[in-house]
RNA sequence: GGGAGCAUAGCUCAGCUGGGAGAGCAUCUGCCUUACAAGCAGGAGGUCACAGGUUCGAGCCCUGUUGUUCCCACCA
């Protein structure tokens, strides 16, 4: 009995239907098992109170593909989900309601109440990405779905923090750090994103003391730091400079003298020689500093406001001061001359706002001894890039660390568990909180204010997700995990801190592989952001088109590591394309029998299009599989594409339509059978790629089993190649396609049918294939010839290499235009053989070349040889007209 | 100043270990052929940036050039 299906795909009303199908069918939940091999991807945790943006679906969908590939060959596969506190990023969302909402400052509050505030916020809208994560689709184990700041990873924070600290890789110390004085706290190398701007260098003239008349003249590009100045150095070996080095030159303004000394920082070239020292707010300044005991004077504050010592500036906002300090040195004739001058601007990661180097007491972790085993997992092999050239930018990032400054002064996230001491002043770190301090005892002791930087906890994801610092059998099984996926931008903010993690607390690498994606851009290439406002809501798409087109839009025509640009036609065209499948199975569907199942037919009922369907299929089933195990998405979606489209629709059910709309009940099942086999095949395939679409037909059509998610992948299959078949198919199908081309030139409508006579050196093809072909090329008689008709007049021909094949078309034919048409093919034919002679008579392809491409080449050619004579008899014969 | 990517049809991009250049969209010509007009059949459109080299053979490998994008770097 034939089973309907609605005519086009509605994914609106399957989707959610599915999804919940999955989840209730508990597909997700993976738990140990030691008769099965693990296979584990960590979700890369968004912001617990962010949007889903398209660099999410990205994300999900390729974890996906790979997840669900992996579950359906067999593996334990589990996917950890989970979201990130996002320090910053939370801490200001919650302010700024504060703000607009109450008018108040989270100071107001207090750090308490405060805190209770974002918690609620987590809570209010912690569970909207987890929404529409599974809106993609997403097949995550939800009931393993962590927080970095629950319970389990706020202890493994605590234990890495401590444990480090114990060996001596976690201090404290004062110095230059990168500083936002608009979200007010310090902030790691990596949260700096220097930007091209255009500035000024300001020249200044400081007087020389006791030197009437001299000045040094500096340069400088921020000049309000001048108020913090402590120094003017020269290089060592300037000539223009060895009689000043040693005296003082008079800060102006301050009234401050100051040295000149020398040091080799200084390059000769630049600017004027001279350049002002101001430790306090230039990492180059401190360090000189220190090698000449100049004074660090700090001349902003928090806010980047002028403190106290910066005398009457006081209070100034940064640029503020520095327009009244370009003013009052113009004044005192003290400034020498203001170039134009483009430099580089480290700004804020999070608010843009330019940031100020200001020494200060933070927390660091020392780099350099953890990154020495990150470095050799990752040169031995231990952990592979795709594609493979992100390893020289991890090589390059790992080998030029700095200590990584870890504390921010924030409320929102892991807080220092350090206690200062009032008495002694010693600083206790301990796992648990302590009462009193370690050193004297005293119960005057107070917690460090400051929280750890996000990616601190981050970096412990693979591990702290699966239970860690506990001992347990998870941790032992699920770790290492499998594949990272991410994109290339956080390769230095997370990925190698991972990687630093998993080798120094689990002593393994947590991943193998690291798939490194591109940037999802608007169709002009430019990134997607809000200010621009040109970000396309993924949502929106999957209303639209279905996740499923959205899906194969991220991972279609897309490489490894390259930016796309995104696309809404694409979009459709992958909706197209479920629309496709969809009627393809609804053709197989209204063909199927009540007890039809999804085997396959005994090999002998097979014909030759069933065996080139099947052979195909098989072919495209190990190309698949290698690419996927290859990460080569892109490519593998295309072929299964190919093959839904072009093998199985255009060609496969079109062959298959003679049988089925005939009589003979053997025929039309074999016929149905391989339809409904091959679809059961390839919906396997396409499943990871397009979930919703491929189960909701699955579901429909015969099968063992209660889910596609947890159907057997595919596999290549000796049984089923048919490779002689495959050619004879070839052959019948070019014979149908001269035939349609002829017929479109001539501009003969396909209801207009007309007779085929057929002289050909195989006609077993053409009597076995003869209800399809004659459905195929618009004939209403097939007939076999033993040799050229009598007469050819009114006769259109049409050559391939084993086949004649002659259309009567009476007044349409042009005798004349008919033997241009064979001249010109004839001699593209002609130059294409003298080609491949040319080649098969050079001794050095016939010897050096592979022995299977030389064959390959003699079959192309003989192919050729026999394709000219039969233009050239057919030529003959036309001119005897 | 280092490092990397990209340059292929009008547009956006694929092209796996070198073996007669591909897709989607757009375009042109026919078709409502009982799965699908979100479709079918057919066509047009490419010195694979440029110059060398390796090879029997190069879009693919090597060198250089040009254009472009990105990452890293404390030149005031």
């Amino acid at each position: 009995m034939a089973r309907e299906l609605p005519k086009v795909y509605d994914p609106q009303q399957v989707e959610s239907k599915i999804y919940k199908m999955w989840e209730d069918g508990g597909y997700f939940h993976a738990e140990k098992d030691e008769s099965k091999k693990p296979f584990t991807i960590v979700m890369p945790p968004p912001n617990v109170t962010g949007q889903l943006h398209m660099g999410h679906a990205m994300d999900a969908t390729l974890q996906d593909t790979l997840i669900r590939f992996k579950r359906m060959q067999g593996y334990n596969a589990l996917w950890v989900p989970g979201t990130d506190h996002a320090g910053i990023a939370t801490q200001i969302k919650v302010e700024e309601e504060l703000r607009t909402k109450e008018g108040l400052s989270r100071h107001d509050l207090g750090r308490e109440k405060f805190l209770e505030r974002v918690w609620d916020w987590k809570h209010k809208y912690g569970n909207r990405i987890v929404e529409q994560q599974k809106k993609l689709g997403a097949s995550c184990d939800w009931d393993r779905a962590r927080f970095t700041m629950d319970e389990g990873c706020s202890k493994a924070v605590r234990e890495v923090f401590v444990s480090l600290y114990e060996k001596g890789l976690i201090y404290k110390g004062s110095r230059i750090v990168n500083w936002c004085p608009h979200c007010v706290t310090a902030l790691s190398d990596a949260e700096v994103e220097y930007v091209d701007k255009p500035g000024n260098l300001w020249h200044l003239k400081y007087p020389i003391v006791g030197e009437e008349g001299r000045y040094v003249i500096v340069a400088t590009t921020r000049p309000e730091t001048m108020l913090g100045d402590s120094g003017v150095a020269v290089n060592p070996n300037d000539e223009r400079y060895q009689d000043i080095i040693g005296k003082k030159c008079l800060l102006p303004l301050m009234d401050r003298e100051i040295p000149i000394v020398a040091d080799d920082y200084v390059d000769l070239e630049f600017g004027t020689g001279c350049v002002k020292m101001t430790p306090a707010h230039d990492p180059n300044d401190f360090e000189v500093g220190l090698r000449h005991n100049l004074e660090t004077i700090r001349v902003l504050d928090d806010n980047g406001k002028v403190n106290e010592l910066g005398g009457k500036y006081c209070g100034m906002d940064r640029y503020d001061a520095r327009k009244a300090i370009i003013a009052d040195l113009d004044a005192l004739g003290l400034l020498e001359k203001i170039e134009e001058h483009q430099h580089n601007v480290g700004t804020c990661y999070r608010c843009g706002n330019d940031v100020e180097p200001i020494v200060s007491a933070q927390w660091f972790v020392k780099m350099e001894p953890l990154a020495r085993e990150a470095i050799r997992c990752v040169k031995d092999g231990e952990t592979k890039f795709v594609p493979e050239r992100f390893t020289k930018n991890y090589m390059n990032w790992m080998e030029n660390l700095h200590d990584w400054c870890i504390s921010r002064q924030l409320w929102w996230g892991h807080q220092i568990p350090v206690w200062y001491c009032a008495e002694c002043g010693h600083m206790t770190c301990t796992r648990e909180d302590p009462c009193a301090c370690e050193k004297c005892g005293s119960t005057k002791i107070e917690r460090d204010p400051d929280v750890l930087d996000t990616w601190f906890s981050s970096a412990l994801w693979p591990f702290s997700t699966l239970g860690w610092p506990e001992k347990n059998e998870d941790l032992d099984y699920f770790y290492p995990t499998d594949v990272l996926v991410t994109g290339y931008d956080i390769i230095t903010f997370w990925v190698s801190r991972m990687i630093v993690s998993g080798m120094e607390h689990m002593n393994k690498a947590p991943f193998h592989t690291v798939l490194i994606h591109g940037l999802v851009r608007d169709n002009q290439g430019r990134k997607m952001s809000k200010s621009l406002g040109n970000g396309i809501d993924p949502l929106e798409m999957i209303e639209k088109f279905g996740c499923d087109a959205l899906r194969m839009n991220m991972v279609n025509s897309n490489s490894p590591g390259n930016d796309m640009r995104f696309y809404v036609e694409r979009c459709e065209a992958m909706r197209n394309f479920a629309n496709k499948l969809w009627n393809a199975s609804r053709y197989v569907m209204m063909n199927l029998a009540e007890d039809a199942t999804n085997e396959l037919p005994a090999a002998d009922k097979l014909e030759i299009a069933d065996k080139w369907v099947l052979s195909k299929l098989n072919t495209l089933i190990a190309e698949v599989t290698e690419n996927l195990e290859k990460y080569e998405l892109g490519v593998a979606v295309a072929k299964i594409y190919d093959f839904i489209w072009d093998t199985y629709c255009d060609w496969y059910i079109e062959l298959t339509k003679a049988r089925l709309y005939s009589e003979d009940e053997s025929r039309k099942q074999t016929a149905i059978a391989v339809l409904v086999y091959v679809l059961d095949q390839v919906l396997r395939l396409l499943h990871p790629f397009m979930p919703f679409i491929t189960e909701e037909i699955w579901q429909s059509l015969p099968h063992q089993g209660d889910a596609l998610i947890v159907a057997d992948w595919p596999t290549y299959s000796d049984a089923l190649a048919f490779k002689a078949d495959e050619e004879l198919m070839e052959s019948v199908m070019n014979a149908i396609r001269a035939i349609r081309n002829r017929r479109s030139e001539m501009n003969v409508p396909p209801s207009k049918k007309a007779a085929l006579f057929v002289l050909t050196s195989k006609p077993q093809i053409f009597t076995e294939g003869e209800g399809f072909i004659q459905r195929l090329a618009y004939a209403d008689s097939l007939t076999l010839l033993d040799k050229e008709p009598e007469n050819l007049d009114g006769m259109v021909c049409c050559t391939t290499a084993d086949a004649k094949l002659y259309i009567p078309m009476g007044q349409l034919v042009d005798v004349a235009k008919e033997l241009e048409r064979i001249a010109k093919e004839l001699e593209a034919q002609r130059k294409f053989l003298s080609g491949l002679e040319a080649k098969l008579s050079n001794e050095n392809f016939v010897s050096r070349a592979p022995e299977a491409v030389v064959n390959a080449e003699r079959e192309k050619a003989k192919k050729t040889r026999d394709l000219i004579a039969q233009l050239e008899e057919s030529e003959a014969a036309m001119k005897k007209l």
